[in-house]
DNA sequence: CGAAATGGTCAATGAGGTTGACTAGTTGGA
DNA sequence: TCCAACTAGTCAACCTCATTGACCATTTCG
């Protein structure tokens, strides 16, 4: 995948690398800021329940879709979760055989500290290139990466 | 970790969230292309061995600094990739201590696979949002990750 | 009404990592 | 020159986190 040494010309660093390398920074910057401030069993597959129960309550079987899991590996990690506090398992929903998944107060508050931490990456991203430039990256990878109706796929992990 | 659907303009979607999407999206497009061409056993961190072994040799304790894993757990994946018949340990380097890796043949096929996939992969993102805007996440990137020499860190796995 | 499908969990299993120990070889200070 | 300390690499055991196939309860739909 190219040279390591950005400054030899002859063949450009392929995205593929620089993606690897620009999530992986992201996700280590976020967790590096997430145990400064004290939650320390975090790990990143949480984010992806965080975000799905954000709104509204989700379900094994959705976070299995979301993340390409299967159900059972997503039933583990609303275990985890639950176990370290971040949500609960609640009352049926309308069909009988869903267990709600739902945020709890400290979920609540892990989540808030996940965005607030990205704000400031991505801040300190744009100090480095400009903010013009971020915004550039940004609608070019939303442009890239969206369907014909504009909508995102789910992310899937990648750990 | 922000909307899914990027039509909601009330917030943009974070980058870390783009930036697993797009990982994934190249990553998942290089191992499909490369089942179609028959390559059926390559895991993700295979690539990470190819390009460390490309111009010269290199040692399990070279992978295991570069891949940011203990020495043992390079040298499984050396001993899974020589299963495989990518590459082959040879006689001992300068260092008694040191076993040489080094792509066989079918390594070398292997690492130009990819690199062909990489570039196809590379030239649908530029005929989808422009070639200018491919560069421009590229440069984007390149500056926001790379030290004061122009150096990029190794990418480290994100499976 | 009931067969088929689905939501969710159980237990067993496997992949791929870490840990601590060990051997053989290298380094460098006394 | 010697040898303690360090390093390269591997061994065996273990851990985490996923998958698989089975199962139960509930829903769906012909």
């Amino acid at each position: 995948m190219g040279r390591v040494n950005a400054t030899e010309p002859s063949q450009p660093v392929p995205l593929a690398r620089l993606l690897a390398i620009a999530y992986r920074s992201l996700v280590d910057g976020l967790h590096g800021r997430l145990r400064d401030q004290g939650w320390v069993d975090v790990r990143p597959a949480f984010g992806f329940v965080l975000l799905a129960a954000r709104d509204q309550p989700t379900t094994s079987t959705a976070l299995a879709t979301l993340m390409g899991t299967t159900k059972q590996a997503a039933s583990k990690l609303v275990d985890s979760m639950q176990d370290a506090g971040y949500v609960e398992r609640s009352a049926n929903g309308p069909d009988g055989r869903q267990r709600h998944v739902s945020l709890t107060p400290r979920g609540v508050q892990l989540l808030a500290a996940v965005e607030e931490i990205y704000t400031e990456l991505e801040r300190e991203w744009a100090s480095l290139i400009g903010p013009n430039e971020v915004e550039r990256i940004r609608r070019g990878l939303t442009g890239v990466l969206s369907d014909d109706h504009g909508v995102l796929p789910p992310v899937r992990p990648t750990w």
